[in-house]
DNA sequence: TTGTAGGCGTTATCAG
DNA sequence: CTGATAACGCCTACAA
């Protein structure tokens, strides 16, 4: 009961050989019904697993993926791993975290240690501080399938699950327009990741496409954090014509900015407008709940995990994927003018 | 560079033998210095890296601790396995993750699937359904650590790492009397459950410690969600003397406690008082910041990273530790008269 | 239908 | 110091 027991042990208790235990187990159908069922129920009476470890070895696939994220914490980002799980856990596979701390340092260490775990796949959303490409050619080069979900790079062979940031940009923009405000600020983050270049995109879009000037002072790169959120509006209200609404890439921004706001006496919804972006679960609770754009993570994940299941399907092809999810805008009361 | 290159295809373009690469690799000591850099380099040169698969089959030891929790979205698990991972990933362990949504079948099948998979240890947080104990029994049994965080149940040689809830829910009541309060009510969770029954009778002590009589009425077990909350209050709102404040086990449940006073038009803080629990997220947030216990789940992850650490360091001894961390109560707006 | 033998990539034990 | 060999647990041609 204590020690493991293996096809060996169960081979030796029935005097037949480990194949044919082995056979017995797997429904191989060169195998009698007879020693079929016996084998089944002595494996059962001496509690048989299966070692997984060994069938790795053996076939080359340790049925484990890798999930590398800046920070498992961060609601975004566990939403995402947890339809990573739900989709690949039926199916036999284990999910593996890890977490960058958005430095490349520990990215390309993560990438590494997990292909030297033999990980049948990696999904992940690159660190910010990112700038080289060669980590993820390497993990194609070793034929292990890569998916970037949210956050990529753009490297050839590498599949991703994205929404569609611009879409997001120009939606949220367009609402605020709608609610009748025409002095339109943004927060953005660092364009060096793709997302915040293109929220920004269709931020400016949406003020072209409905005849309102791009006022350059109006658009500033933060952190993404409550603070840069103060200082940002601080900035902002200090201009010559201060703006009327605010789209921000981040939750957290966007909250900062409420409350510096709310501070300088400034009324919301009714003199001043902001969206938020990610559905932070906070959004919703708060005096007012915050306008956001839902970027839909558990599906996102599972997105990706189909995607990565579709690659080593056809192991033989290289696909390179692009999906990319629809974003939904969420309308609450930040944003909702009477 | 494509193909991944072994220590025999080393061996074989150095013309050595396999051992002698390993030796070198390993810096076994019976290694002259030449060789070894000579390995060294060509290691480098044809871009080894180790199988760790290999190795985890020859030596027995994964290097895989396998974390399982409800829903690993939900911020207090999510910073539990952020703990964990930052404790372990340095020493060469990886974090694989498990849901069960708490249904105690798929926690059953968890186990197994992360003793298939040769795991070197079992971190967990028991499911709210969970009424067996002969999973958790046989994980022992095959001599792989096993860890229980915030919820666990009695079984003889696990090790645990909690909260004190008890003095959680004392600190929680007592507060709440100091502040004025004397009709105190609870909102609790399912009793099968250690951690509410803790935390009730923490609440149920700080009473009798200060004279007032504790009352049935005023406690009511519940499911843990926002609607939960609203029910409870208006079920309390009709007692003959209704309370003046409430203890909750859950910052749902006080959320849903608050809308729903709210709306009947109660005052919070001056005529009522809530108290949650978890810290989460939103509760900084709110339009009344709410009061609530911090569980410290980042240091609860790290704490039980530690425990599973000494644990495989003295796997000869049996050690079932039982720490319990201080609760860190968050007194917040939802909760302080003026 | 079953047995034999070899191999997945490493390391450990013995010799030499 | 280095080489040969076995072993971890499993699967799968191939042979019987």
């Amino acid at each position: 009961m204590n020690e493991k027991t293996t096809i060996y042990d169960i081979a030796k208790a029935l005097n037949v050989t480990a194949a044919t235990v082995s056979r017995a187990l797997n429904n191989n159908p060169k195998i009698s019904a007879a020693t079929r069922k016996l084998v089944m129920e002595t494996a059962a009476k001496m509690n048989y697993k299966q070692n997984k470890l060994a069938l790795a070895l053996k076939s080359g696939k340790s049925n484990n993926v890798g999930v590398v994220v800046p920070y498992i914490d961060r609601n975004f980002f566990s939403a995402i791993i947890r339809g990573i799980e739900e989709e690949l856990y039926p199916l036999g596979y284990h999910v593996i975290i890890c977490q960058t701390h958005e430095q490349e340092s520990a990215e390309i260490d993560n990438i590494n240690a997990l292909l030297n775990a033999q990980v049948d796949g990696i999904l992940m959303s690159v660190s910010k501080l990112s700038t080289q490409t060669s980590h993820f050619e390497h993990v194609l080069n070793k034929n292990v399938p890569l998916v970037f979900f949210d956050r990529k790079k753009d490297v050839k062979g590498v599949s991703t699950v994205t929404i569609d940031d611009y879409q997001a940009g120009y939606n949220a923009t367009k609402h605020l327009i709608e609610q009748g405000c025409s002095k339109i600020a943004h927060l953005s983050g660092d364009w060096a990741l793709e997302i915040y270049k293109n929220r920004y995109k269709g931020y400016k879009q949406a003020l072209l496409d409905n005849g309102i000037t791009f006022n350059k002072d109006y658009v500033i790169k933060t952190k993404s954090d409550i603070k840069a959120g103060h200082k940002s509006v601080e900035k902002l209200m200090t201009l010559e014509t201060p703006p009327d609404a605010i789209f921000s890439s981040s939750d957290y921004v966007a909250l900062g900015a409420i409350q510096q706001l709310k501070k300088m006496g400034v009324k919301i919804p009714d003199d001043f407008c902001v969206i938020g972006f990610s559905n932070e679960p906070f959004t919703k609770f708060m005096e007012l709940s915050m306008s956001t754009v839902d970027q839909l993570p558990v599906e996102m994940g599972k997105m990706s995990a189909k995607v990565f299941l579709e690659q080593v399907k056809e192991s033989n092809v290289k696909i390179e994927k692009k999906v990319v999810l629809a974003p939904n805008l969420k309308i609450r009361a930040t944003s909702t003018k009477k």
